[in-house]
Parts: C-alpha cells; structure tokens; sequence
RNA sequence: GGGUUCGUAGCUCAGUUGGUUAGAGCACAACAUUGACAUUGUUGAGGUCACUGGUUCGAAUCCUGUCGAACCCACCA
C-alpha cells in the first residue's frame, strides 16, 4: 500500500496480497504455524460444476466458506477447505452438446471416446477459470488437496460403492415407471424434473356406459383397469365387476377398481389406469396386481398398430379424431393442469416403463432421520431440518442410472449383452441374452463366470451426478483409511445454497453413513441465492447476471466479499447490484483513509519509542484519560462478534463490524483522539486500530494483511506470524 | 392440497432471549471541512413496524385470523 495515494487502489494490493499468500503456502494445513495445532476445521467446499465459469452465487458461498475457514484458523484450529470441481453429467453433456452443434456437430457424430474426450478438455478449461475466481475472491482453501469427480481414485472409490451396494441388495436393476426425457434420451429422477402450468384439454371419453375425463387419450389403447374412489356413491357398487367396451382398440373388457387415490371432484370421478404411462396409475398397477402395457416409446413415438410411428401429439389428434367419428367423445373442456419437465432442457417428460438401475433408499433414510434426531447434525437456519427430515421419510427409491456418455460408467456387465422388446402385447421386457447373469465389476470379465461366454457386453448407461458427488466428503479426501480421511473427517460444516438441500445434502448424509458409517458434516449453513435489483433470480437466458469480475474489477474483492455477506441471514435471498457494492467500496476506502491518518498521527518514532509503545500495548495498561469508553466498547464488540460467528450470524458480524469500524472507531474515537499525542495515546491508538483489523480480516481479508504487513514494516507491532491469517482473533485466549 | 419464508423510512435491508426515544446504507435538505477521507463529517426531514384480535407490566419481536408477495414439496388422471 501506497500511503501516499488519496484514494485506495484494490487492485495492485490485492494481487500482491494473493501472490504472498499462495506463495508462501499459507492455505495448506501443513504451513508451519499449523504445527502444534491439534483442534482441525474442515469444509467440503460444494464443487461447482465444470461446464461454466462460477456465477455471484456460488462465490457468495465461497464468500461464506472462507470467512468461516479464516475466521477458525485465526481462533486456533488447523483449517483445510477442499476444494473440487464436478462433472454434472447431464448438465454438462448438454451445456457441451450445444457447444458442439454451434460448430455444426451432432453428438451421434462422434464416438462415444470422442465426445468424452472433447468433453472432458473442455470442463478442465472450465475448472482452471474456475479455479483462478475462487482465488482472486480469496477462497483460503488447499489447492494442492482439488479434485475433479472424474478422477481415476473418486471413479475407482464409486465403483466400489456400487458394487458393495450391488452385493448388499441396496442396488437392483429394476422394470419400473420412470421419468424420461425424449429430449435428453434418458431416465431421470423424480428430484430431476420440475413442473409447469400450461393449458390443455381435457377430453370426456365414454368407456361403455361410464364416462372418463383424460388429458392423454393416446394412452387409451394401454389402458388396463377403470378407477373409481371407494367412498363415491356414484360408482361403489361397481368395484369388483368389469365393463365391456368398444373402442378404437376393438371390443375388450376392463375390470373396475377402488383407489382412494381417486378425487371424485375431477373430471366424472372414474379414472383410466394406465400403469405403463403415468406414475399414479403405475402404483395403482402395482397394489392391484395388473397388467403393464407400453404404447409409446423411448422416441416419443406411439408403437400401437394404426397409429405407430406417430409422435405423441399427432397421435392424440389422430385418435381423438378417431373416437369422435365412433361417438365416443362426450365433451373437450380446456384445462390448466402442470405438466412435468426436465429440470436441465426444460422439455416435457414422458412417463415409460423402462429397465434402470435403483438404489433401495428407505434403510439409508431411517439412518439419516437417526442423525438429525440424536443431534449429530444441526441445520442452520434450524427449520431446515423440517423439509429434510420431510424429504427423507416421503423418500422413494432413486434411480442413478442416465442414458448419456457424459459421466461415469456403470460397471455392470451382461453375459451376452440385452435386449429390450416391447410384445405385441405391449408388454417390455428386457432380455440378456447370454445366460442372463450380470457381472458387477469394476473391470471387464473375461468371461461370464457362471457359464463361460466370452461375449461380455457392459451397460452403456453412466451414474447419475449425484451418485458420486454424494460421496464426495471422504472420496475427496483420498478416501476411507487415508491420511486426510483420518485427520479431517468428519468435517465441521456443510455450507451451501438451500437450494441442493434434496439433492445433495439429504443425500449425502445417507451415502456417507453407508460408506464411512459416521454422519459426514455436523453443521448444514444453507445459504440463499443471490438475486438481481429487481428481486429476479439471475440467470444466463435472462442476461440479468452480474458478472464477479465486473464488480472486482471496478471495486475491488474486499467490497464484493462485504457485499455478499453483510446483512445476510441464512436462508433467504438477497439482492446484489452495482450501487450496493459500491457502497461498500466507500467503506473499504475509509479503512485505507483512516489507516492512512493513522500512520500519519503516529509520525516518524525513533525506536526507542517505538519500542516503549510496543511495551505498553503488551501491557495492557493504556488507558488514557480520553478514551475510557472506547475500551468498554471494544470489549463488548469483540465478544458480539465472537458470538455471531459461532452462531453462523455471519450477515450480522459482517454488519456489525463495518459499522463499529466506521461510526464508532472513525467518526468518534479518531476525532477525539486527534486532540492526544502522547506516546500512551499512539500506544492505545495503535493496539485499538489492529484490533479492528483482526476483527474485520476474514471478512475483508486484502486490506486488513495489508495494513497488517505495513504495522509490522513500520515495527509497530511485534509477531512470530508472518500473516495476519495466522494471529489470533480478538476474544479467543 | 401440504409446508416454509417475507411484508419495518422513497428504495435496499438489519433489528441477536420480548425491554428506554425502532436502526444502517442509498436517495433527499441544510451546514461543515487547512493533521486522513468530496469515495468525508454533522444535523435534519422521512415509519400506525401490512392489517386484526390476543398473551404480557411491556410486542416489530410470541400466539389467532385476514390480505399481499415469493419459494419448496406433492398432485392434477
């Protein structure tokens, strides 16, 4: 720092400050003021996904994350913050695939190597961006300990989780309804899509003397039960018998069911069960022991005779058509209704019956509910722990398996390779063709070990992201057993964005208590998401973003970081923009001007007195008769500081100590203190001032070394540290 | 349908277990500034703490209900 200049300048400073703290390793656990250190802190940091540069959102939760870690290395405990980065299959694959056909490539065009390979140069370009942003916003975290979840011992450590799983009966491969993307030509989980509202019609189809209300009458020809609510009398005395119908799909008789799933209020009360294309009717096929027919494909093409190879909406033109013609159609009522999409291209999802891959959830979920209530694990803010534990005990079993190239492998192998086929009943089946063994293996089998084949064909599908980013908290630490695991897991918290409470948190804490058998993290800070002036969420496709570099380059890292964080509350969503970080420039420029003052007033000491000035810092006693009040203030600041940061009140600290710093320290005491030259005063001067800075430096931690370094240049302080990260805070012994 | 959160100054937000006169920043007005800072200071104006009823010596804070906004979960056949 240049105490010369009227106005601070970040950005010189800052970038020495960064250099000075990578070079000399500071971040790393195995820094030398770590040594007598017994007491470790840890963070998974969230690894951010590696098909985009990082958004203000998760940099605000890097924010978060280094102010805790710096904030617990200066209260004494051996820090590590673990940073990752991750391959988000999906998402990934279809961010790149659009990179791919601005170039005029179809992903088919490739080889399945190909696109892996180009895939994976272009999230590692990504990850570097990344990488260089964690840093300049100053993420303390231990570069030398990143992983990518693609790597060869976190795929390996996968690997050896499913195949456990696989031999514990968690994992089975399983014909159920699933949601799939016609789009994206996968399976997806439930927690993987999202529902809209759009407008559609509801068709009154009559099924011999009843009447049925429907949105999908291209499903009719799969149909196998008629559904009505045991407690309507309309219908009742019809539970058990069946009805003759002649439809479009010729004469045939459906039986009638009772389901109280059934709402008599809509449509006529009587449902068409259609297990092989809705989830509903699937599990009513199932309590009800009934058939399963399939009349629409992976493609979204209709595969029943007169109408096959129509996609699905011609096809229900073509059949509602049809069926007016018989007469069959009662009446069509334009109808709102959700219709469910997928989470990451935003197109309709298709119900279908299909062959995945499952984990049985409910023994895992029962271990993670133990967790929450015998207070291994805390959530903050603490109503949280309601949608988790809601979550956990509405849980269903969770398919990982997506048909895509872009992630890891499903190490599954079958004795001559399958087949699915659809009868001519409508029935699928998937067949292995061999001897119908699978081979769960982490390399390819010779051959098949119950009967010999030689042609061993192994599963196409890769995991869903999930899957490995859920084990993420001990496989990124080189997993069980390892040196790392031993000495850092379980780690102290989990702070990440409220909005992956589901998808990664709930489950994380029941993959980890399978592999590892202890609760990963005791500590969840759910952060709330960073939104634009106008209260929008920021997004790319709104173009409402506000790029980090922008604001860092025009205010600094200091004023960004302030900004994220103070006056937060965990939880919920704040806004950001330009005039609020500019604020905070102002305030991260009153520090450098008040520090500027300060090392003006304490003027040029010869060492003699320098020296008598450090002695009577160390002696606490520097009280002058001016400033009694200063010292009662300070006492009770640092101890609300102290106490907001165990609490997580990270929004309230950040607030609390701008506001000291700059009402109380500059606009009273440095008034006052402008009357007081004594040598006790500079003493008292000095030690309140590198109080203040201790107290702001995990929060602001560029300025606050700077000023640091420039006390110790100016030998105004004495320390064996060499950076502030390593003094201790105010009020810790 | 179930759940959660929010509603405090013109705007953005704090308000730590219920406790004097409800705070900050921005914006606004006036004044000041020769030991730092016009990216500053002082002072001021601006609030029925959404509304309603209750608990209490005392309510922005706790409880009932109403209205408004946002979000999550489930489902819409």
């Amino acid at each position: 720092m240049n105490i010369e200049e009227k106005a601070y300048n970040p950005k010189s400073v800052e970038e020495n400050i960064l250099n000075f703290w990578q070079d000399n390793n500071l971040y790393s656990p195995e820094y030398k003021s770590n040594k007598n250190r017994k007491k470790t802190f840890s963070i998974i940091l969230p690894p951010p996904n590696a098909n985009s540069s990082l958004h203000l959102g998760t940099m605000s939760g890097n924010t978060i994350q280094d102010i805790l870690g710096r904030y617990h290395r200066m209260i004494g405990d051996k820090v590590l913050l673990i940073p990752g980065k991750d391959h988000a299959a999906i998402q990934t694959e279809v961010v790149f695939e659009k990179i791919l056909e601005k170039k005029g490539i179809k992903k088919r065009d490739l080889t399945r190597e190909d696109f892996y390979t180009q895939c994976y140069e272009f999230c590692m370009q990504n990850r570097k961006i990344a990488k260089t942003q964690e840093l300049n916003i100053g993420l303390s975290a231990d570069y030398s300990r990143e992983r990518f979840t693609l790597d060869n011992d976190i795929t390996n450590m996968v690997y050896d989780t499913f195949i456990r799983m696989f031999n514990e009966g968690y994992i089975y491969r399983g014909k159920r309804i699933i949601n799939w993307c016609i789009k994206d030509q996968t399976a997806l989980a439930d927690i993987d899509t999202e529902y809209r509202e759009e407008e559609g019609k509801l068709y009154y189809i009559k099924y011999g003397d009843l009447t049925v209300a429907t949105t999908r009458p291209e499903t009719k020809m799969a149909d196998v039960a008629l559904a009505v609510n045991p407690k309507d009398k309309r219908y009742k005395h019809l539970i058990g018998k069946s009805i003759q119908i002649v439809s479009i799909e010729g004469e045939r008789s459906l039986p009638i069911i009772g389901d109280r799933g059934v709402d008599p209020e809509f449509g006529t009360g009587v449902l068409k069960v259609t297990p092989g294309h809705s989830k509903e009717d699937f599990k009513i096929g199932e309590n009800n022991n009934l058939p399963i027919i399939s009349v629409i494909d992976t493609r979204g093409r209709i595969t029943y005779g007169k109408y096959k190879d129509l996609k699905i909406k011609e096809g229900r033109e073509k059949i509602v058509e049809d069926l007016q013609k018989l007469g069959l159609i009662e009446k069509i009522e334009d109808i709102k209704h959700n219709i469910q999409i997928c989470e990451r291209c935003k197109q309709e999802i298709e119900p279908l019956i299909s062959y995945q891959w499952f984990i049985r959830t409910k023994d895992f979920a029962k271990e993670a509910i133990k967790a929450s209530e015998n207070n291994e694990i805390h959530f903050y803010p603490k109503r949280q722990e309601n949608n988790y534990m809601r979550f956990l005990e509405n849980i269903e079993d969770w398919c990982i398996s997506r048909q895509q190239w872009w992630g890891q492998r499903i190490p599954a192998y079958y004795c001559g390779g399958k087949e699915t086929i659809i009868d001519s009943k409508g029935d699928i089946t998937e067949k292995i063709l061999g001897c119908g063994e699978i081979i769960v293996s982490k390399d390819k089998p010779n051959e098949c070990p119950k009967c010999g084949n030689k042609n061993i064909v192994q599963d196409e599908d890769i995991f869903d992201t999930w899957f490995s980013s859920t084990q993420w908290p001990y496989s990124v630490l080189g997993g069980v057993g390892s040196k790392d695991y031993k000495e850092f897991y379980p780690t102290n918290v989990m702070e990440t964005g409220r909005d992956i409470l589901f998808f990664w948190v709930a489950r994380m804490v029941m993959m980890c208590i399978y592999t590892t058998g202890k609760v990963p993290f005791s500590k969840v800070y759910l952060h709330g998401l960073v939104l634009d002036k106008e209260g929008q969420k920021q997004s790319k496709s709104k173009g409402n973003g506000i790029d980090p570099k922008d604001m860092i380059d025009k205010y600094g890292t200091d004023a960004l970081r302030l900004s994220l964080v103070s006056s937060i509350s965990p939880d919920q969503d704040f806004r950001l923009y330009d005039e609020k970080v500019k604020g905070f420039r102002n305030f991260i420029n009153k520090i450098y001007n008040s520090s500027r003052f300060i090392f003006l007033k304490i003027g040029d000491l010869t060492e003699d007195e320098k020296s008598k000035l450090k002695k009577l810092i160390a002696s606490g006693n520097i009280h002058t008769k001016t400033n009694i009040k200063i010292h009662a203030e300070m006492h009770d600041h640092i101890s609300n500081i102290n106490r907001f940061m165990k609490n997580f009140e990270i929004g309230l600290a950040a607030f609390q100590i701008q506001n000291f710093y700059h009402h109380t320290f500059c606009d009273i005491y440095l008034e006052e203190m402008k009357a007081h030259n004594s040598i006790e005063a500079k003493a008292d001067l000095i030690n309140i001032f590198l109080q203040n800075i201790l107290l702001m430096h995990p929060f602001i931690p560029f300025i606050t070394e700077n000023i640091y370094q420039i006390l110790k240049e100016e030998n105004l302080i004495d320390s064996s540290e060499d950076s502030i990260m390593y003094e201790k805070y105010p009020g810790i012994k």
